[in-house]
DNA sequence: ATAATTCAGGAACGATCGTTCCTTAATGGG
DNA sequence: CCCATTAAGGAACGATCGTTCCTGAATTAT
């Protein structure tokens, strides 16, 4: 999975897989039958073993700001530790190769993009409730997505760059623009006018 | 570059490079030098011809925050027109399919986002004082780098969506973030305490 | 009108692609 | 101890890759 997770689908050949996965010719296609094959199995695997638990966040923490704030600390940490830059989001890389044709790689990103952002709604939810915030539902919707997107984008731009810290300060931007909306939300009843 | 654009380097041939430009073989090794070459001279006529006057709505219009609803609507207009999925952004794709093995296309690309980000950050100025915000220009970076990272990832996500709405959804999420924030700042000396 | 020059178009090269198939070593039942 | 079964390792296939080179028609200068 790694070598179709950093090279891509196209840059990377069968030889390459037997080399970095040790599997012989003959095992790649007895178990997976083909490359085209092997790549959806891998965005199946890295769906289920890497987008999973890092969504699983979002709904663990009783807290949904600190569900939120744990997210994206994940995302920092797992930075650091791995170093930049990295390898970026498999799915969202793959569908940025893929799309707009390969419809099943559209499948399997847009699958993913509706989970986080469930689970970023969920989240915004307790949060809301948290903050006392008078957000309707539709607000939160609107702030799951931009969440899901600028995480996206967080992960993209990993990939291409090499400072942590300006990283980091993205990361931070995020959670206190995402603050600031939700109690602009809150106080829109009392001293705000829009 | 129409070709590159959409399909990426890996996964387009000389073969469709000579049915889609008209350009003889022999002539696209005379004019470029090989496919390396006509590549990154796309990619440089991309942030010439494109990516430019897209950054360029940002300073051309004397309100800073006429200027940033500008530059989004331009980008939803684009999609109206074009249909989805779109291409997404040349210099994004590029940076995906080929960082963090390409050295030549991630430093094309962090100059095309220094140029964005400075874009912002010019009309963030001129909107914070239109705001009154109390916003220092350490803020406004940040909040130029947001938009920055956030306009990426919209024309990411709009080479996987079909749904010209989710879009504008997403477009509009940004703008109001960005205005709850920097009215936020120029709140902060007088009824908060963040 | 003729000769020199240019350049589009395509044939052909070696390399590498994804895939198939055959050989061979390891394993388990008789 | 011997044979049937399995799976790994690599040779080899046709197709296609990026690239080079050659041919012939069009153009320009003399």
């Amino acid at each position: 999975m790694w070598t179709f997770w950093t090279r891509g689908y196209h840059a990377t050949s069968i030889d390459d897989l037997v080399k970095t996965t040790g599997v012989a010719r003959s095992g790649i296609y007895a178990e997976f039958g083909g490359k085209e094959e092997a790549f959806a199995n891998c965005l199946e695997h890295y769906r289920e073993a890497v987008a999973g638990p890092a969504i699983a966040i979002l709904t663990n923490h009783e807290s949904g700001l600190k569900a939120i704030r744990a997210y994206f600390g994940f995302f920092i940490e797992r930075h650091r530790q791995h170093g930049l830059p990295g390898p970026g989001c498999f799915l969202a890389n793959s569908v940025t190769e893929m799309a707009p044709h390969s419809q099943a790689a559209l499948e399997t990103a847009s699958a993913h993009r509706r989970d986080l952002q469930q689970g970023f709604k969920a989240a915004l939810c307790r949060a809301a409730f948290e903050l006392n915030s008078h957000a309707a539902p539709d607000d939160l919707d609107g702030l799951a997505n931009f969440l899901a997107v600028a995480s996206q984008g967080l992960w993209s731009y990993a990939r291409a760059m090499d400072d942590i810290a300006e990283l980091e300060q993205f990361a931070r931007e995020i959670l206190a623009l995402v603050e600031a909306r939700l109690s602009n939300f809150g106080d829109a009843g009392d001293d705000c006018q829009a």
